[in-house]
DNA sequence: GCGACAG
DNA sequence: ATCTTGTCGC
């Protein structure tokens, strides 16, 4: 979908989606979803997979898993590139869609306001929310060593994000609005997803799902959890 | 020019 | 992200 855009015509594309961002608080959250994608090295085929869970119980319900051929490479600013075209084609087998997704990197937490959860959240017409491991943009400060102690990740001036301790003497993770959410929502549904894991649920458990989908221990489709599976 | 740099 | 052994800490 992505593979014949050079640099170039991706900043110009993402400067053009970031003009249709809009941030507003979601009403209703009963349910919350988790997207991950795992490869192998130097393997074009992407193993996408998205967790759906109860808010604020974070017991998994159903999951979707489903490959995707790309060849476009990565760099730092340019996810989404390579791995929205995969999450919305798991995104087609989810009939029932979540009230928000949450993705593995940053949201308007990018240079350009249009990381891989606002690119997703954007081409689904979905609220999202960018959950990131390590910092990519911004000035970084570090928050104080105790459980959900956060701090404001800002850039010129603007609060674009935040740092957030999910797990003593773990590094924070870094949150930010992907899109039709607030940046402040954002942080307080992720602290309220965070267990005892640095990685809150629904990324964590996605990370899991698509791991054992690429190793065939998950086959491609829907999938309904019945017996309230709170393992993982 | 130099350093930074999600997954 | 993936590959990959041992090691430190709760």
């Amino acid at each position: 979908m992505y593979d014949h855009y050079s640099f170039e015509e991706a900043t110009a594309y993402q400067i053009q989606l970031a003009r249709q961002l809009k941030f507003h608080p979601v009403q209703k959250i009963e349910t919350i979803a988790g997207a991950d994608i795992s490869f192998n090295k130097n393997s074009s085929t992407m193993y996408a997979g998205m967790v759906i869970l109860s808010y604020p119980d974070m017991i998994l319900k159903s999951f979707a898993l489903e490959t995707y051929e790309t060849n476009f490479p990565y760099k730092p600013g340019f996810l989404g590139f390579k791995e929205v075209p995969a999450l919305l084609k798991v995104w087609e087998l989810i009939s029932s869609k979540p009230d928000v997704v949450v993705l593995d990197g940053n949201g308007t937490l990018h240079p350009r306001r249009m990381g891989v959860a606002s690119h997703f959240g954007i081409l689904a017409n979905q609220a999202t929310i960018g959950c990131a491991k390590s910092l990519l943009y911004g000035e970084n400060h570090v928050p104080e060593n105790r459980k959900l102690s956060s701090t404001e990740i800002n850039s010129h001036g603007e609060t674009l994000g935040f740092a957030l301790r999910t797990k003593i003497n773990s590094a924070p993770v870094f949150v930010s609005a992907g899109y039709l959410i607030t940046a402040d929502q954002s942080l307080e549904i992720i602290k309220k997803c965070t267990g005892n894991y640095r990685i809150p649920e629904p990324t964590r458990m996605a990370h899991n799902m698509v791991n054992d989908f690429r190793t065939g221990k998950l086959k491609a489709g829907f999938h309904e959890v019945q017996a309230p599976l709170t393992l993982f």
